[in-house]
DNA sequence: CCAAAAGTGTTTCACGTACACCCATGC
DNA sequence: GCATGGGTGTACGTGAAACACTTTTGG
């Protein structure tokens, strides 16, 4: 039933920028629209926030129906309300962004009934509205934050190697690391489990696996550690 | 004339957390509600938000018309969208933080007709709403932010002593700066221009004034330089 | 002349950075 | 046996941290 107001609101949606990482590069998951305006185009996942569900659910569940992503890290990035954003109306959205294992993430967003794909991040086709922008700060906010807190783990799978975790910090730094420095930085964190196990199915010498000590790191963090690579 | 919607909408707001400085610590800026609810508590300056205004259009609005305080450095901070933060309908809240040269606005939030006040950020009253939550996030925002960027120019008058500089970085990370390293570390960053002037009116050795140097700075920004103290 | 804050250098230590070779494995 | 990535140590330089006394000015 519709809804009357003494004064006109902005509508309020969510928009998630989803981060995922592969052997070669950064990727932004993206969807195809189905309605006008940019039908056919690609966009953000994301839609109309209920008026019964706080805003983290409203992103969660748009990312759910959309893309089949579910319970991964998802953090809110910053709320874009500028006029004529949206053609029709007026259209504040509040945008998250998320990082996801993309291995356990490629199918489903491949076959979900909407059409949603992987694209690299610095070769993103032309956006609907200011998505392109949203991307940048997303973007910007993963640079940056990717340094002093340790939520790049969330783009590995539980188990990786010193090599793929390093790969992880030069795709999202954009600069080359060296492989002795790393590893010792790394590794005098104190904060990566060395396990019993190498990777598998390798056509060279096999790499440690290595986890992420989750348990650890909230300890450190409560006598004022600061994580920084 | 009233709207009517489809689906009901959120209301939207904006709110601000106003900070200054004076000689003993680090100041909030409130004002004393009017309205139910929370009639004669204390909350932060904010309001709706126009269908026709951008979001950072009406927070200095906001800011403006409750507190005179106009001019400032203003970024958004977070947005604020649990159920139930507003007893009376769903509001979401897109909160700003500000940073004011207290000299400059002392009078003016005094003598406005609603009642707004300084208190230390550290021993504030009961705030209405989520009020307190919100002041938190922007105490921390500006904890981390001021660390690697030259925004605690914005609590200062334009020129300054490096006496106050420092002081004012010790009530913001609430810790002792060690005098000698401070100044070596803050003239290494060729950021402040010396002035030939002097602090007027003291009881004691007038110190040095100095002057933010912001073209330098943006400069040396393009060149890649990063901030850091 | 006393109170109050301004101003000034050196030493030490930790950490970031640069850098090259041997090892294990699968094919 | 060869191609591919895994794994390892040292030397150097920069910058952070610790630390105390003299100078200037007003009252």
């Amino acid at each position: 039933m519709p809804s009357t107001y003494k004064y006109p609101r902005p509508a309020l949606t969510v928009d998630c920028v989803v981060f995922g990482l592969d052997d070669a590069d950064l990727k932004v998951l993206l969807i195809q629209r189905d309605l006008e305006p940019h039908r056919g185009g690609w966009a953000l996942p994301g839609g109309f926030v209920h008026v019964d569900e706080d805003l983290d659910q409203a992103a969660m569940r748009e990312l759910r129906e959309e893309t089949g992503v579910d319970r991964v890290f998802l953090e809110q990035l910053y709320t874009f309300g500028a006029l004529g954003r949206d053609p029709r109306e007026r259209v504040v959205t509040v945008a998250y962004y998320a990082l996801v294992k993309l291995l356990d993430h490629r199918v489903q967003a491949a076959t979900d009934a909407r059409s949603a794909a992987w694209f690299a991040a610095d070769e993103l086709p032309t956006l609907a509205f200011d998505h392109a922008e949203i991307v940048a700060v997303a973007l910007a906010r993963l640079r940056g934050k990717v340094r002093y807190q340790p939520i790049g783990f969330e783009l590995l799978p539980p188990k990786f190697t010193l090599s793929q975790l390093q790969h992880l910090y030069e795709v999202v730094l954009e600069r080359p690391l060296d492989k002795r420095n790393f590893r010792k930085k790394v590794l005098s964190l104190k904060l990566l489990e060395e396990l019993d196990e190498v990777e598998q199915d390798v056509a060279h010498r096999a790499a440690r696996l290595y986890r992420f000590d989750e348990r650890r790191y909230k300890k450190l963090v409560k006598q004022g550690f600061n994580f920084e690579i």
